[in-house]
DNA sequence: TGGGATAAGTCAACATAGCTGACTTAACTC
DNA sequence: GAGTTAAGTCAGCTATGTTGACTTATCCCA
C-alpha cells in the first residue's frame, strides 16, 4: 500500500519528532496556489454587477452578511468582518443611503442598530450569491461523490486562530 | 438511496430545464462563507512576519511566484497576478532594492527581465509557505483519507473564466 | 538596414478599502 | 446620578489597485 500524499509530513513527524520543518519538496505549493487562484476567481465574478451600482467588494461582504443574518448588530458584523468601525461605516452608510440596507433600533437594547436588507438589497445579495453558487456547484460536480462534504470539512478546518509560526520550538 | 447534497440543483435542472434559478434555500451559503473565512485566515497568517520587513500581501504574492518559478518574466508575472504593470512595479522595486529578488536580462531576448529570488528572498518565501502549509496540512488531516485529492480537484475546478451571470437566458 | 513591434520602466493622478486616534451622543446599568 | 457601552463621526494616513501617456532598449522583418 502506497502512502497517500497527505500523510507525508505526518510520517516524517513520527520519525523525527514534533518539530518538523518541511523541505521545499514537501510544502504543498499546489494547494497554496490553488487557494489563491480559486478565491481570486470566486470573488471576481460579482465585481461586474457590483460596479453597476458603484459598489466594491467591501459593500458585497456587508450586504451578504446582513442578508444572511437579518437583524444582526454593528458589533456582530464587525466581529464577522474583522475590520474597524470606521471602515465598516463608510460602506454601510452608502448601502443605507441607496436603500439596500435598513437599520432599526434594538427592542431590548435601544442603543443597538439592527441591520436588515431591504427588498432591493435582498435581491442584489441573492443574485450575487447565485453567481458564486454556480461556480461552487460546477466545481463540486467535478470533485467526486462526497466532494461537497470533504470540501466543507477541509474549509471548516482552514478557519481558525493565527498560526503562531513556531518554526523551531 | 438518498440524494447527495451536491446534486440538488442538478435534479431540479433535469425537471425544469437548463435555466435553473436556485431559491434561497438551495444556494450553498455554507461553502460561500467558508471560502471567505478560510481565505481570510489563510492569508492572514503571514501578515505578522511580512510586517517586520515593511511588506504587505502584494509583496508576498510577488515573492511567492518568483520563488516558485525562478526566471519568470515580468509579462508572465503580470499574467499570473492579473494586476497592472504599474502596481507590480511598485512592490517589485521594493523587493529588488531590499535584495529579496534580483533581475537578469534574458539570454535569448535581452529585453526581458528574468526574476530570481535571492538567498534571503528564498528563505522568506519558504518560511511564509511553511506557515500556510501548516494550516493546510492540519485542515487536510481533518478532511478524511482522500481529503487532499478532493480538495485539490474542487479548488482546481473553482479556477476559471468569469461566470457570465446569465440569470434568465 | 531601417522602421515598426514588443518588453519593460516611469510619471502623474486617482479610487478603494483598510488603519489609528480622538471625540460625541444616546442609552443602559448599577 | 455616575460610569459603561453601542454606535457614529472627523481627520489623516497607508496599501494596493486603476488609467493614461510617455520613454528606452531590443527584437524582427521587409
Amino acid at each position: 500500500m502506497s502512502i497517500p500524499a497527505n500523510t507525508r509530513i505526518s510520517e516524517r513527524a513520527q520519525a523525527a519528532g514534533p518539530a518538523v520543518e518541511p523541505d521545499a519538496d514537501e510544502i504543498d505549493f499546489e494547494l497554496i496556489e490553488l487557494l489563491f487562484f480559486a478565491y481570486r476567481d470566486f470573488v471576481g465574478d460579482p465585481d461586474l454587477i457590483l460596479a453597476e451600482y458603484g459598489f466594491g467588494r467591501a459593500h458585497h461582504r456587508v450586504l451578504h452578511f446582513v442578508n444572511r443574518r437579518p437583524g444582526l448588530t454593528i458589533a456582530e458584523l464587525l466581529d464577522i468582518l474583522r475590520i474597524t468601525k470606521q471602515s465598516l461605516n463608510r460602506v454601510l452608510k452608502e448601502l443605507i443611503e441607496t436603500d439596500f440596507v435598513e437599520q432599526r433600533a434594538g427592542r431590548t437594547d435601544r442603543r443597538q442598530r439592527l441591520l436588515f436588507p431591504t427588498d432591493k438589497g435582498r435581491e442584489l445579495a441573492m443574485s450575487l450569491a447565485r453567481m458564486q453558487h454556480r461556480r461552487i456547484d460546477r466545481a463540486i460536480a467535478g470533485a467526486g461523490a462526497t466532494g461537497r462534504d470533504v470540501a466543507r470539512r477541509f474549509l471548516t478546518a482552514m478557519v481558525g486562530p493565527a498560526d503562531g509560526g513556531n518554526e523551531t520550538p
